[in-house]
DNA sequence: GTTCTTTCTTGATCTAGATCAACTTTTAGT
DNA sequence: ACTAAAAGTTGATCTAGATCAAGAAAGAAC
């Protein structure tokens, strides 16, 4: 029993360790306002195939992924369109239903067991009306998110189907593993039939 | 000569109000913050055609649009696929570039005479230092853009080429006006001909 | 393990939109 | 106003990748 309340608490902390450092990489934050600030985050562990958030429905948190994987889609005309994937140390949510408190067009679903921290709506905003360095962290994290955001765009939209596959296989390897092939079809904008040729094609086995 | 200095000192702090209102639409500043802030813009004018950056150069400003039209554009295999256009009201640069100070892969080239003002790095740095206001300015502003990008994420990978040509048409008829066709066709993601022949089948004349 | 469901594969066809080419219109420079 | 260059148009062809279809493999549920 001693082992076992080692190991939980073990896990717990290893959560908030984690997105400290996480937050720590943009700005850093004071002991006392990483207290408060922590204190505002709960643990919570998904199953497989949960969604965390389904279009029309408002987003109330902001997620930071400790384990597993999410990926995020849009419904459009009856087809999914993937547009990303969050792992360990990334933040996700429908962010622009949690901006501003309005329904979402988003789905985010868990594609495998994914252990997560998540912050309410209230408090992240009294967090980022309270600390000026929380309020740095937003801004340099929406930053970042954007200059992703644009180099994707500039992906999806000057390379043949061919040359995302490749790129996307050069760049990130082990999401292959991670992740069905047909929802990396789709976050590469090709039919799971095309995905499947090109990776027959490359790797004859594995 | 009375009408002259008159007519320079109203276009002058035309472009300083046009910003001080884009600015307190996401976060108010004070009176004195703003009197600090304004004080490091300077106003410019670009001809036709210029860049205000190319690629290899770091981008040492970031730009405020008070008239005219600028696109942002990238270079892959020799071919210019266009990312997006900045409209008076906007703000604009090499983002990416900028922030980290290091070498742009982007052209951003004015499309007609451009008023802009604009603020050196280390004065913007400065000021998010000193200003909590502004520091919150700068999250909601990228977060916002953060948003749009995704937005247009979606858009460029749901629709067909005709689909895209109707939305722009139907959201924005007003940029068919002011942007070059063969930029609004690499903009939407077609050749310059698909782009010529769906405006044919809308329009008969105009 | 056995069955049921979902994902992946492979082949045959089809099509939206690209490419190529020649021409017309518009814009810019002198 | 005149000329050269750039932008846009129109038609004929071509192709990357979609769609359709049917079978194989892999997971999930009992």
């Amino acid at each position: 029993m001693g082992v076992l309340a080692f190991r939980f608490s073990f896990t717990h902390m290893d959560a908030f360790d984690h997105l400290r450092n996480k937050v720590n990489e943009l700005s850093l934050m004071s002991e006392g306002e990483w207290d408060d600030f922590s204190s505002r985050w709960t643990q919570k562990t998904l199953k497989k195939g949960e969604f965390i958030i389904k279009p029309g429905k408002i987003e109330r948190y902001f997620y930071f992924v400790h384990s597993g994987v999410m990926r995020a889609f849009v419904l459009i005309n009856g087809v999914e369109v993937s547009v990303g994937f969050s792992y360990d140390g990334d933040f996700s949510g429908a962010y622009d239903s949690f901006l501003d408190q309005k329904p979402s067009d988003w789905n985010i679903q868990t594609i495998s067991e994914v252990e997560i921290l998540r912050i309410g709506f209230k408090d992240l905003m009294d967090m980022f009306d309270r600390y000026k360095s929380l309020e740095r962290w937003g801004r340099i994290f929406n930053a970042q998110a954007l200059i992703g955001m644009g180099r994707r765009q500039v992906e999806v939209r000057s390379f043949s189907a061919e040359e995302r596959f490749d790129r996307l296989f050069n760049q990130s390897p082990h999401i292959f593993q991670l992740v069905p092939q047909k929802y990396l079809a789709s976050y590469l904008g090709m039919t799971p039939e095309t995905f499947s040729r090109m990776r027959k094609q490359r790797m004859g086995k594995d």
